[in-house]
DNA sequence: GTAATTGCAAACCGTTTGCACCCGA
DNA sequence: TCGGGTGCAAACGGTTTGCAATTAC
């Protein structure tokens, strides 16, 4: 239960909590502004430090992981850590794909090792156009 | 020649994109401020606006590329298309190691094939603890 | 000479914060 | 009740921009 999700953590609860948590079922990946659109829509005026203080504890609290995809704007998703993934981003229509390889893991990994590193988290962000945006513009116009 | 550099992208050379192309042949990574203190400490005292404005010039001309190691603000490096690498950062001390895995990128086409994405561009940024900053805090402390 | 470059200050934009009020536990 | 949550408006930090003066070619 979403309500839990919040609890469990010690924070109390609140509609604006809630609806934000919410948000994040319906769209894996939302910036500030967005969700601010999304619970617009809903009926649900929240001001912008609520949702920036909402997405800091969250954050904090290890509901959800913050994304730098976009070079000027702070983008979140839910936090899954039994299921780490990278993402695909397609620049023409923002459209984020998930995936998952094991190998680059491991490679990681072995590079980290190597440079006497100790890896405590990383991004790999793949930019490109997706099938979608490549029929709309064949030409890459 | 640095100057070269400048000229062959049909840009006017003045002392200052000369000042900020000697800075990155010292410095791989920097961000604004950094250049700017640099500059300073060469008395080339150079205005923000000027030094936003030749980055974003350089980088418009592929001199060097824009980076988010930080989440909120831009580190540059010289461009270098025939040697392409990625990033290990030091989340304690900000150290920057560049690093270049065949199989990664070979791993990342098959991926995005998969996906039927058109990857333009991608950024891995491994962070963690450095060697010399695990030794300074062996606990992890 | 002319278009590009620069400095200054103001604007911008995403984000954070101080403070008074509100509300969940 | 009471400490955390919220709204508002102001502040903040990195970056951009309008404008007038300067400079490279």
């Amino acid at each position: 239960m979403n309500s839990d999700i919040i609890q469990n953590k010690g924070l109390k609860l609140t509609k604006h909590k809630l609806a934000i948590l919410e948000a994040f079922k319906l769209h894996k990946h939302l910036d500030a502004h967005q969700i601010n659109t999304i619970l617009n829509k809903k009926g649900n005026v929240v001001s912008a430090a609520t949702i920036y203080r909402v997405l800091a504890s969250f954050e904090a609290n290890g509901i959800i992981v913050r994304h730098n995809f976009k070079e000027d704007q702070a983008v979140y998703e839910l936090a899954d850590p039994s299921h780490h993934h990278d993402h695909l981003i397609c620049t023409k229509c923002n459209k984020v794909i998930e995936f998952y390889n094991c190998q680059i893991e491991i490679l990681q990994e072995e590079i980290a090792k190597k440079n006497k590193f100790e890896i405590i988290n990383h991004h790999l962000n793949l930019y490109g156009i997706c099938s979608d945006c490549k029929k709309t513009h064949p030409a890459g116009l």
